[in-house]
DNA sequence: TTTTATTGATAGTAATACTATTTTTTTAAG
DNA sequence: CTTAAAAAAATAGTATTACTATCAATAAAA
């Protein structure tokens, strides 16, 4: 099987020494991400990872500069490893609806590991991007951060998507929004499922990915019909846009 | 003029000693707001806040317990005004549809200030509900938080949401994930026009909030667009139900 | 005016986020 | 198999954070 194969690219910018390549590099990735998913990102810790390891903070820093940056390098992780599963399952495919679909199925769902390859549990790696991944992109030195492209995977991984809503929809203009909207959209509804279920109609348990699928080829579906004048709202899009609230 | 008049609940699980009463308490929200904005909510410290005021660590320990309570505070504020304006704008309006479009001119828009009648600069409280306000709700202890009410203002933001949707579409299934969805895009839009442009059709300056409040009409639109079996896809609803990728 | 509540000043602790150094172990090359 | 080089472990140390505690000064209320 080719998919065991595929090795994950890495911005090296991210990381000081390579984790792949040494034993104790791996053993970091495979640990950290047990450990944020069991502490949470703040409680986290080199030092509590060492001891988890049975190594030194000291030697964690030689991997990785800081926590945030071993964040960042298993967000990246994260989102190669959507693209891989996008690109693979879409190799064969024509029809941009079914990619469509393809990528859905693939950002709602973790089910299928790549368990051969790598030393990383997706599925646990999926649950800390759900829980804690917003705060990869969500500080004050982004910018920094975007310069020295920490965050190109995700464009890409958006990309992908822009690319099938464009093919579906030459003359739709929110592509990219709606693409990201899609990727944080189904990580959000598994977190409010389980945690502010107020906030999403999916609810926790067995289905809960069976439904978020669902729900969000609804959305994209919705979204990428063809613009038409009868809708059922009794207010037209002139009306919409012309239309100002008094406050 | 009544708007100016309105007071802001905020639940007293939140705070150890209401900020609101005293003088030194209003300083604390006040200057927090600022402080945050400035240094990002990792950097912002209670010791660094206490030198911004001419105060202590101590004595703002005596009005929030951590800096986390007083963030959630932050955020209650930002709900609750984001309530407030709806409630206000809404009042004499009979049809949902106008009703929606005032909502999502409210949750794109922060122009309008009251400043007359608190201490809090909304506009900048904004701003770091766009930057750090998912880190609010994405941490261990949400559920503990939850128990405790703390995300109660959300909900009722989006539960004013969730009735104008079913008001307007009252067979539309995804009422709750919609809301959701619409708040949290507006704010992930904002962020990410300036920040990680390449993830939202948006782009930073003066427009950015008119084309923010237009995509976010057209998605509203196009959601609860009457479910049609003539779309433009060659792939029919049933077809996208029964369709499972390979992988 | 006196009691009480609030704030300020100061001190102290455990943990965090590092940096630095030195020794031990592992690996790689000759 | 030996030796040099690289990597890891052990240890120590610093500034900052996230608190807790105490006591004096000041403001407010009775």
């Amino acid at each position: 099987m080719y998919p065991l194969l595929v090795n994950i690219k890495i911005n090296d910018k991210i990381y000081v020494r390579d984790p792949r390549k040494t034993n104790l590099g791996r053993k970091i990735i495979e640990h950290s991400v047990l450990l944020i998913d069991e502490l949470g990102l703040e409680q986290f810790t080199f030092k509590k990872l060492g001891a988890s390891i049975g190594s030194t903070e000291g030697s964690i820093y030689r991997y990785f500069e800081n926590k945030h940056k071993l964040f960042v390098y298993l967000l990246n992780w994260y989102w190669e490893w959507m693209i891989v599963r996008i690109d693979l399952n879409t190799l064969n495919i024509t029809d941009p609806n079914q990619k469509l679909k393809i990528i859905i199925d693939v950002i709602a769902d973790t089910a299928i590991r790549n368990t051969e390859i790598e030393f990383v549990n997706e599925e646990i790696l999926h649950r800390i991007v759900v829980t804690e991944g917003a705060k990869g992109y969500h500080h004050k030195l982004v910018d920094e951060d975007n310069e020295e492209q920490f965050f190109h995977s995700y464009k890409r991984l958006c990309e992908r998507i822009v690319n099938v809503i464009i093919e579906i929809q030459p003359q739709f203009r929110y592509a990219k929004s709606m693409a990201s909207m899609l990727v944080e959209s189904a990580n959000n509804n598994i977190y409010f499922a389980q945690h502010l279920p107020r906030l999403s109609d999916l609810s926790k348990g067995e289905y809960l990915q069976d439904h978020l699928k669902q729900m969000l080829y609804f959305f994209a579906l919705q979204l990428l019909r063809n613009p038409s004048t009868n809708v059922l709202s009794t207010m037209s899009k002139e009306e919409w846009k012309t239309y100002d609230s008094f406050y």
